[in-house]
DNA sequence: GTTGACACCCTAACACCGTTAGGTAAAACT
DNA sequence: AGTTTTACCTAACGGTGTTAGGGTGTCAAC
């Protein structure tokens, strides 16, 4: 075995680093580990397996050493900000996993962790399941749309005061609750608005207990 | 002018639903107008601008005739509801969606109402922006999720008890959460499971006024 | 010690992709 | 009538995922 399939994920994962999910190309990839285009086929039947096996890799990490004895609602924050941050570690990271839809040993066990803090929390089956979901629904869809913004993703930096400039294009008696929260809308403290979400979420899911 | 831009948006969402988000081409969508693939260039600057007059198209509809004078939480989940119907009404719908990062007016009109609907049930100007924000994220999460297992999205539909099948190849033993709430994950009702979450972020929002 | 199987890689090529360069006919404006 | 603008054209470039079919080294079995 001179290259194994694990090998190729790494590069990949690797590239994707370097030249974002657009970069990633079997040409590309294959030049990283000194081998021909085609060669890959042997260790993925397609592009879509391997981008299938970037993302199992990319959530790897997560929910590895969750410790249930925590309350439920630490065990949850902690899952989802694990989650999160798996998700970061990569460029395009969050769009790799929202584009693949893959049911592995690792996304069992993230979700394992998350609906048992919930039971544990006295919730149904229903409430379980179904809260878990939203949890993880909301932390991709939050995910995304930070690392849309994030500067190292995109090839020129969006930055701020431009964002805001072409916020005044529009009219802001037209959009009058928009103009009044903007500050708010373009605070950069994702860490915290990842949390206000996130907390809002659990706090309606204990209240359904 | 013998073809408009709204036209080529219009031939591309047709398109869309046909053959996917992938099946989206210059050239198919030129064929499709009648025309040849570079002269699409005289409409749209590249294939990315295309895509976002497509994503603005498909949430043109959402939240046109908003009804301010209703309680604020039906707004709230009247507007989300219509996003995810937008957005569940062209095949790969959210996938068009969240893969661009647009701010047009249909964008800020969806983002009025409910920063309006959260700001009238007296929320402050935090609340507001990060209320909405973690709204929008949750229903794109879900509807993306949703529209990925939907069978018109996927070439060869997958169907339930294949994916209970394949959850069986994994040990009961590890997973008994998951297990025990298994009914639950694969119950088909989603516009519950999408109102489920929608009500429990609804409901931790309204505790934090 | 030869044979065969298998793992891993190769070259060549196909059909398709987004995009650019440069040209052309018709319509609109002055 | 002359000029500009609009909306298309052909030809072509460099890149993409993928397939077909062939090679070469390793390692076990006879």
């Amino acid at each position: 075995m001179r290259i194994q399939k694990d090998q190729v994920v790494q590069a990949a994962l690797s590239l994707l680093d370097e030249a974002g999910i657009e970069g990633v190309t079997m040409r590309k990839l294959a030049q990283k580990l000194n081998i021909q285009a085609p060669s890959l086929y042997w260790h993925f039947a397609s592009k879509t397996a391997l981008l299938d096996g970037m993302a199992d890799a990319l959530i790897t990490p997560v929910a590895r050493a969750v410790k249930s004895r925590a309350r439920w609602e630490n065990v949850v924050t902690a899952v989802a900000s694990e989650l999160r941050g798996a998700l970061l570690s990569r460029r395009d990271g969050a769009r790799v996993f929202a584009g693949t839809y893959i049911v592995t040993e690792n996304v069992l066990r993230v979700s394992e962790a998350m609906m048992g803090a919930l039971r544990k929390a006295g919730a149904g089956e229903r409430t379980a399941a179904w809260g878990c979901f939203s949890i993880l629904h909301y932390v991709i869809g939050f995910t995304m749309e930070e690392q849309a913004l994030d500067p190292r993703s995109n090839p020129e930096p969006v930055d701020l005061s431009k964002r805001r400039a072409h916020f005044s294009t529009f009219s802001p008696a037209a959009y009058p609750n928009v103009y009044a929260v903007l500050d708010d809308i373009f605070e950069e403290d994702l860490d915290a608005r990842f949390l206000f979400g996130l907390n809002a979420l659990l706090a309606g899911l204990k209240a359904s207990l």
